[in-house]
DNA sequence: CGAGTTTGACCTGCGC
DNA sequence: GCGCAGGTCAAACTCG
């Protein structure tokens, strides 16, 4: 439970003019930090997430004697007199020399910077949030279209493309084009562009598109043309024939996300990874081909959730565990959920979106061979023919190469619908953290999914590049204030990988960026 | 005693 | 139609 006091962490800590300025303030931001941080396990979480982002922590400086300030939101009262007492790196004489002058300075320059932080997380709120009703209403018009498309199949062909681009181009804060289907021979090259971000990619394992419901397009269209309601309530539909054709009505508003699948493939010697839900095992079979035994769990956190997800370890590796999620939360998350929900909910989106491409009861694939997630992976059960993407946090920093797909799967930088947080991968993170990882993945405790994503972000000095991109797509040019390419230059200086931004604001995507952030610190190796 | 887990039975889809 | 495999149900059991 500690660790989830202890994971919050805003994308202003790495507060730029203050390192710029006076390392006496950075360090001394970081002591009060250290002293807020025990205050802050006695509070509840939940309550306090909005009044907490400046409570960084996680520096392990050492500084911890200190009276410390839990005040540092009013920070006009003690941040400053601490500064200058408790860090060791200002000696006695210095404070005598530059007495209240740098006193008053320092005060006014936190407040300052308290102020465009809480501006700053405002803003970031609103993107959020706005980006998350575009994206529904996106969806939505996508399938709709799709649903047009199937009327008209001419105008399909080039409407679908260009959709698909759009949506693509959308969904992919950076500058697109990785997905072009129209350039199947480049698309490669841009890829790796992309990635240059290099780490931003995931590899992406699409299951054979549901023969089922592509071949039954004409009587199940209707399943994919409303994308809007995530939350689909019941799995049990899913494999009814009788309900399919009864509930015609819920299938429309239920079907686009039941079908994708967010695979996670992390080591853990846990026989699950924590991922901030509460789940409720209600079965267990042995799969075909794997000696150990898959796992069925739903989620508990609210009555009717339909959210389950499969546990089983690899059979080829068994310290791997795969963690295959399906379906929406369809109720507010803990800080510690957000992050994997968001994943599924996005990559769930993306997959479906692709695949509302198909028409005629043809595979998508058929039509857009160069669609990752219309490929297919045969090697893969046939038994889930559900779109399924398979973030793999086994790898290393070369995974890039390493996941290169095979010729009947594809990778790409995954567009996570502009949740960042998992843009910054760990195994694509660079090298000389990506041992970051491991470490946590086989450490003491129960590995914790969180955790080991937590260290691919903050361990990825590319993520708040990858995260200004996202914004700066969603909001158009940077503004002022916005400082987002600043960001980038901080985490590229950020040499403790505690760059990696919180988004403030959305009581999800923030929520979730700190949760890793923080993470990663906290499960540094002292 | 309630919540969670275990486990065998059952349902469904799919391939032959 | 039959068998197989994945997925789910629900009674029995365990645990705090």
């Amino acid at each position: 439970m500690e660790k989830q006091h202890s994971r919050e962490l805003t994308f202003l800590h790495s507060g730029d003019s203050l390192r710029q300025n006076s390392g006496v303030a950075d360090r001394t931001l970081d002591d009060s930090r250290d002293h807020v941080e025990p205050h802050i396990k006695e509070m509840d979480f939940f309550s306090s997430q909005y009044q907490s982002h400046d409570h960084h922590h996680h520096h392990q400086e050492g500084n911890t004697n200190n009276n410390g300030s839990s005040s540092f939101i009013d920070s006009s009262v003690n941040i400053g007199l601490n500064l200058l007492s408790s860090s060791p790196g200002v000696s006695r004489a210095t404070n005598e020399e530059k007495p209240k002058a740098q006193e008053s300075a320092l005060k006014m320059e936190l407040q300052k910077l308290n102020e465009e932080n809480r501006r700053l997380r405002s803003m970031l709120y609103q993107i959020t949030k706005n980006y998350n009703e575009l994206q529904g209403q996106l969806l939505m018009a996508l399938q709709k279209q799709a649903h047009r498309n199937q009327q008209d199949q001419k105008d399909a062909v080039n409407g679908m493309a260009s959709t698909i681009m759009s949506v693509q181009q959308f969904m992919d804060p950076r500058p697109s084009a990785a997905l072009d289907v129209n350039e199947p021979s480049g698309s490669d090259d841009k890829t790796q562009e992309l990635s240059a971000s290099p780490e931003n990619t995931i590899e992406i394992v699409s299951k054979e598109y549901d023969h089922r419901m592509v071949q039954n397009m004409p009587g199940k269209q209707v399943s994919i043309e409303d994308g809007t309601d995530q939350t689909s309530q019941s799995w049990g539909s899913l494999k009814s024939p009788k309900i399919d054709q009864s509930k015609n009505e819920d299938q429309v508003s239920e079907g686009p996300f039941r079908k994708a699948r967010v695979s996670v493939r992390a080591r853990s010697e846990a026989p699950l990874i924590s991922d901030g839900c509460q789940w409720r095992k209600y079965g267990q079979k042995m799969a075909k081909g794997n000696p150990c035994p898959r796992a069925y769990y739903r989620c508990t956190m609210a009555v009717g959730c339909p959210v389950r997800k499969q546990v089983q370890r690899c059979a080829d590796d068994k310290s791997i565990l795969i963690t295959t999620y399906e379906g929406n939360h369809n109720h507010p998350l803990p800080p510690a959920a957000t992050a994997m929900a968001n994943t599924t909910s996005a990559a769930a989106a993306m997959l479906l979106s692709g695949s509302t491409k198909s028409k005629d009861g043809l595979p998508t694939s058929a039509y857009y061979p160069s669609l990752p997630y219309a490929s297919s992976m045969a090697t893969l059960s046939a038994s889930a023919p559900f779109p399924t993407i398979t973030l793999d946090l086994t790898q290393g920093p070369n995974a890039v190469q390493l996941l290169r797909p095979p010729p009947s799967a594809a990778s790409f930088p995954l567009p996570l619908h502009g949740y960042p947080q998992l843009l910054g991968n760990p195994m694509f993170g660079p090298p000389k953290l990506s041992t970051a990882s491991p470490a946590m993945q086989l450490g003491q405790r129960p590995a914790s999914m969180v955790e080991t994503v937590t260290a691919a972000i903050a361990s990825d000095p590319n993520f708040t590049a990858a995260l200004a991109a996202a914004i700066s797509t969603i909001m158009g040019p940077p503004r002022n204030q916005g400082n987002s390419s600043n960001n980038n230059d901080e985490n590229n200086n950020s040499s403790n990988g505690v760059g990696a931004p919180a988004l403030p604001g959305s009581p999800q995507i923030q929520q979730s960026c700190t949760t890793f952030s923080s993470k990663a610190c906290t499960n540094k190796p002292g």
